[in-house]
DNA sequence: GTCTATACGGCGATAGAC
DNA sequence: GTCTATCGCCGTATAGAC
């Protein structure tokens, strides 16, 4: 209850994507955040409609930047510079949005996978893109390493817990990792 | 000695390891799987400790196999070869848990990721795995590419949903691709 | 507009009867 | 080995205080 009352939302959000990240979704409770911020759980309420909401409003940015881009590849025709710019794309999605909030998202990937601010979930999405970005006549090695080449952007920002790494650093090392596969892809 | 206890318990076995791949751990009560066995959920508890037991005794073998690999490769040097062999190891693992154990182990990878056995969780003993196979003079990106090389196997096997794939597809894929980025870890 | 008090049904878990 | 009954906590909902 003290005087920052104006940015009890912005303060939820914090709070929650703190706790979230150290502890999981579904291990932390609306009362352990409200406690933190000193209000009552019913407070939450209303800012939020509900848990998963406050996982939206982290999130929901996030993945309308990705549907965008799957907008657009959809536009392309399949290849390896569309595979090229597609990585590129995403790997600024991910920068973006931090590595802290991507490695939220891959521990809570079953949280995130079923946010439908549309219809579709995320799988079934990426699901899109990778058909969108893989040669009609592409064999199961090369369609699995144009999917794997993409997943690997935030798998690498996954791999880099409990390294020494700066962001900078990961990010190189995800772009690079990334159009390895993707170029092996096309001649493999 | 084991009159019916056997069946009933694989039973139990048997129905979560079908309702948590298809609707998730957290999305699937302890009520839902005992009316499918036509008892109540009470009657879980003789037969298993708590909900996350069950997910332990379906995933026991295969968490004491890695702390096995793990075991080892602490014994060997690092370098390429060492990776090699444990990429194939570990390959040989996820293969023979089956393809469809290790997409509800990456699905529901918050859970498996707490089941302690022993006292460290999955992320520490893959920490330490990744330690033991990794040059000590190596860079962040060297050391980044053996990591994602190692967790790309199962990343594959994720991948692999929503394509029309064979196993043998979806393993040699697999191994192919965590040896390339092995392999560049060398001499990137 | 911002928050508290209170209640609801469902959850995982336990105690004890049969 | 399985049951009924009950526990405390969860996410959620709403009435109403200020």
């Amino acid at each position: 209850m003290a005087g920052r009352q104006g940015d009890t939302k912005a303060e939820i959000r914090r709070v929650a994507m703190e706790l979230f990240t150290e502890q999981g979704y579904e291990a932390t409770s609306l009362r352990e955040i409200a406690e933190r911020l000193g209000v009552t759980k019913a407070a939450l309420y209303y800012h939020f409609r509900s848990k998963e909401d406050i996982v939206r409003s982290l999130f929901g940015d996030h993945l309308a930047a990705l549907d965008e881009l799957i907008a657009w590849a959809k536009t392309q025709t399949p290849g390896p510079r569309l595979r090229t710019e597609v990585i590129d794309r995403m790997l600024r999605l991910s920068v973006e949005h931090g590595r802290r909030a991507m490695q939220f998202a891959l521990a809570n990937q079953h949280v995130v996978r079923d946010l439908h601010p549309g219809k579709e979930n995320v799988h079934e999405r990426l699901n899109t893109l990778f058909e969108a970005i893989t040669d009609p006549d592409a064999t199961v090695q090369e369609a699995l390493r144009t999917r794997v080449a993409l997943l690997s952007i935030n798998l690498t920002m996954f791999a880099a817990q409990g390294l020494d790494a700066t962001d900078e650093q990961v990010e190189a090392a995800a772009r690079e990792i990334a159009h390895r596969l993707a170029a092996e892809a096309a001649h493999g």
